[in-house]
DNA sequence: CCCATAATTTGATATTGATCGAATTGATTT
DNA sequence: AAATCAATTCGATCAATATCAAATTATGGG
């Protein structure tokens, strides 16, 4: 995961529409939901909720598939779990000392906090 | 966290001169580093600098405390780690059997990927 | 082959976001 | 208190994004 993919990832999820979509599909599993049912879900047209789609795709976080004349949209977990790693990689791998030294990742950096 | 301190975080990170001024300053440690110095390290004006440090700090990524005539910024842990937190509820809690039922979160989801 | 359905692409508009120069606020030094 | 240094706020400009209506592509059934 390079910077730049980082800020695609984040950039998709860095709006109402597409980060309730990328929850929806989580939640909906591997198996996912078609975009029509995802563009009722979100209360967005079809062509707005084709783009938001199309984004959360090319930054690795969606998967489509095409079963009949329907495309179905799944979480992309690979990606998703990239982008954590992305994430945790400067936080606590960066810098254990100050997140917890452990590195066992108990609950990611709650180990020992300095702030607060 | 809800959703909408998410999408404010995802956007603070979603560019590509605060991406790399948060990733500086988790680096840094929690005494962090002079604005002015975030300007230089990131071949940003003041001005910019000083309106992406604001967006970062908004967002729960970054604290400000003034030293003198100077201001230093550092990494907002607990924010980050609310973050994370986030992500993981809706991937892995949301989820168990689709990213790793342990949940021990020995590398967050990767336990086994029905994906890919 | 024609019709209906599902989704995307195109084109246009309105809003948001990034950037920087100039002016301002806050703090230290002489 | 004047001068200086650090940072932010203001104002303006330019680029990127969100949105939807209309047109297009793709699939399946009569």
């Amino acid at each position: 995961m390079t910077p730049n993919s980082a800020v695609s990832a984040f950039s998709a999820l860095a709006q109402d529409t597409r980060l309730a979509v990328f929850r929806l599909l989580v939640k909906a599993g591997p198996s996912g939901l078609s975009a029509g049912d995802i563009a009722l879900s979100a209360g967005a047209t079809a062509p707005t909720m084709s783009h938001h789609l199309a984004i959360l795709e090319r930054a690795g976080l969606a998967r489509s598939t095409r079963f009949g004349r329907s495309i179905r949209y799944a979480a992309d977990y690979e990606g998703t779990r990239r982008l954590l790693a992305f994430l945790t990689d400067d936080c606590c791998q960066g810098r254990p000392e100050i997140c917890g030294s452990g590195l066992a990742a108990p609950a990611f950096c709650v180990a020992d906090d300095t702030a607060e």
